[in-house]
DNA sequence: TTAGGGTTAG
């Protein structure tokens, strides 16, 4: 650890590390229930707590309090507050400690150092099976599937029994790269442990993975063998039925969803707790069915009703999908009222929509206006001009299109190509 | 009082 964190003197060396002795710590403190309890509500005041502590009273800071400040610093993404504690725990001592080490690679993966993740993970003298999932973890969170399914096979060749969220973590991987020949292979090793049919987030990871890698049929297999579904269950399928244009489908289990909310709440007399209301997330995967069936009306109440009904808040992604629906059947001066109207600024993503959407049906002045605003927003790409560039092509429009052209050829320099060469050992 | 997990448009 010292060549990790050079300035710091490491206080023990391997051969002589401390021996911790949990009994000390089975009273929990005041000051540890506070940082816990701040965790949940406010994670910054854990941090300002802990720093406090460490001016007044540094003797009372333990184990537990460094790893309710580690979790401060992951959930708001602070690497450098993370690293000083990381430090902390050198200085004082707690290294041995794995929840420490395997917190701190969390801690390090949401700040998007993968690089010290696996300087951490390297420096655990005896990994479980929760140090190598936090690893794996890691890299299926910053975007490199591949390595995260190398790395679930090293843990196999190093003897180390993969469990339920390892699984869970391994799923996530396959649905991200859309492979399916190692999302069956995964399921089939699930299947071997009978016991594991019985947690839902693995349940859930499993229909999602069919999802995401295009074999329906079995998302919905897992799916109605999944005996007590929560609301992500029924997103995901949702969202899977949108994904594969099976619009009606998607909407029936959203109604069938409903009924049985209404069933309950009779059966329950009011109590909310055993309802599966429909959130913000699963409003995305219901516009978007609407979207690509070209069900516009039914678009419409549904978001109405998202709003009136449901109480929800309409995010960005929501107005995205209303301009995107309203885009596909060419109701373009609709959609451009509509984001006009909207209450939040429009991002380019909705602009660009608009802008493709005019290119489609041949509507050159929105596709100016689209294409301006995406200038203002300085979300311009050498797309968005090529874009407009071919709707004056198409309309005749030569003198428009000469003068864009000149236009980017003044504001751009010549594009080049990126690949990226990845390489998975299979 | 202590560790790692699942749903999100274009």
């Amino acid at each position: 650890m010292t060549r990790f964190l050079h300035k710091v003197a490491k206080p023990f060396t391997s051969a002589a590390q401390p021996q911790i002795n949990l009994a000390t710590h089975l009273k929990p403190t005041r000051i540890n229930l506070s940082l816990k309890s701040y965790l949940k509500s406010n994670p910054i005041k854990t941090i300002f707590l802990f720093s406090d502590l460490l001016r007044k009273k540094i003797s009372a800071v333990d184990s537990y309090s460094l790893l309710y400040v580690i979790k401060a610093c992951t959930k708001k993404s602070l690497g450098t507050e993370g690293k000083q504690t990381h430090t902390l725990v050198i200085k004082l001592g707690y290294e041995p400690i794995i929840f420490l080490q395997t917190s701190l690679m969390d801690m390090y993966a949401a700040t998007t150092n993968i690089a010290d993740v696996h300087k951490v993970f390297d420096e655990i003298p005896n990994k479980n099976v929760v140090c190598w999932t936090s690893l794996i973890s890691a890299y299926v969170r910053n975007q490199k599937p591949y390595r995260a399914i190398e790395i679930f096979r090293h843990m196999q060749m190093d003897g180390v029994e993969p469990d339920q969220v390892t699984f869970t973590v391994s799923l996530s991987a396959c649905a991200d790269m859309g492979a399916l020949d190692k999302g069956v292979w995964i399921h089939d090793l699930i299947s071997r442990k009978p016991e594991f049919s019985e947690d839902l987030s693995l349940m859930n990871a499993l229909v999602n993975m069919y999802v995401k890698c295009g074999d329906i049929r079995k998302a919905m297999l897992v799916f109605d063998n999944i005996r007590v579904k929560d609301i992500r269950t029924w997103t995901s399928m949702i969202v899977g039925h949108a994904l594969h244009g099976q619009a009606e489908e998607a909407l029936r289990l959203f109604s069938a969803l409903e009924e049985e909310n209404k069933s309950r709440s009779i059966q329950c007399q009011g109590t909310k707790d055993q309802l599966l209301v429909p959130n913000d997330v699963m409003f995305i995967g219901v516009l978007m069915a609407c979207s690509h069936a070209g069900m516009v009306e039914e678009g419409k109440r549904y978001f109405r009703s998202m709003i009136e009904e449901y109480g929800i808040k309409p995010r960005l992604s929501h107005f995205g999908c209303m301009v995107d629906l309203l885009c596909r059947l060419g109701l373009l001066k609709e959609a451009y009222s509509f984001i006009l109207a909207m209450p939040i600024q429009p991002n380019a993503v909705i602009w660009r929509t608009l802008l493709g959407a005019s290119g489609v049906h041949g509507n050159e002045e929105l596709a100016a206006v689209a294409q301006s605003r995406l200038r203002e927003l300085n979300a311009s790409l050498v797309g968005d001009d090529v874009a407009l560039s071919n709707i004056y092509a198409a309309k005749g429009m030569w003198e428009e299109k000469i003068m864009l052209r000149h236009e980017m050829t003044q504001r751009r320099t010549p594009g080049c190509s990126l690949v990226e060469v990845g390489k998975l050992h299979s």
